[in-house]
DNA sequence: CAGATGACCGCAG
DNA sequence: TCTGCGGCCATCT
C-alpha cells in the first residue's frame, strides 16, 4: 500500500462513506471535515488511489462547481442510481444536494 | 534535489 | 462558459 499517508486516506475515506445518498460533497468540503482544509487536491489523488474492494462512494465527490468528476463517466448514472437530480449539462445542484449538517436534523 | 503532474480552488479577463 | 495564472501539496520522473 504506497504512500498518501495512511492517516489521511483514513481520514478521507470514512468522511466519504458517511455521504448519506442523494448528497454530494466537494472535494475542498472532504479535506476540510477530514481535517485537512488545504489537501482538497491529495483528495482527489486519495480516491483515485482508492482499493476498488472497498466500499467508497467516491462518486459522492465532485468539483467545489458541482461539476462532475473529469474523466469519469458512469459517476453520472450512478449519481441518478442516488437520486441525486443533475442539471441538462451534467452538474449537480450544489445548493440542494450539497451535504450539510444541517440535514441531518431533517434527514 | 529540481521540475512536472494532477479526480482542486479562486480570481480575473 | 472557458482560459489563463497563481496557490496549494503529495507523488513521480
Amino acid at each position: 500500500m504506497p504512500p498518501a499517508s495512511a492517516t489521511f486516506c483514513q481520514a478521507v475515506y470514512a468522511v466519504v462513506e458517511l455521504i448519506p445518498p442523494g448528497k454530494v460533497l466537494s472535494y475542498k468540503s472532504v479535506a476540510v471535515l477530514s481535517g485537512y482544509p488545504s489537501y482538497a487536491r491529495q483528495v482527489g489523488q486519495a480516491l483515485k488511489r482508492a482499493p476498488g474492494g472497498r466500499h467508497l462512494p467516491c462518486h459522492r465527490v465532485v468539483t467545489h462547481s458541482g461539476r462532475l468528476v473529469p474523466h469519469w463517466k458512469e459517476q453520472r448514472e450512478l449519481l441518478l442510481q442516488e437520486g441525486v437530480r443533475l442539471s441538462p449539462q451534467g452538474t449537480v445542484d450544489m445548493q440542494q444536494f450539497a451535504w450539510r449538517y444541517d440535514d441531518l436534523a431533517d434527514d
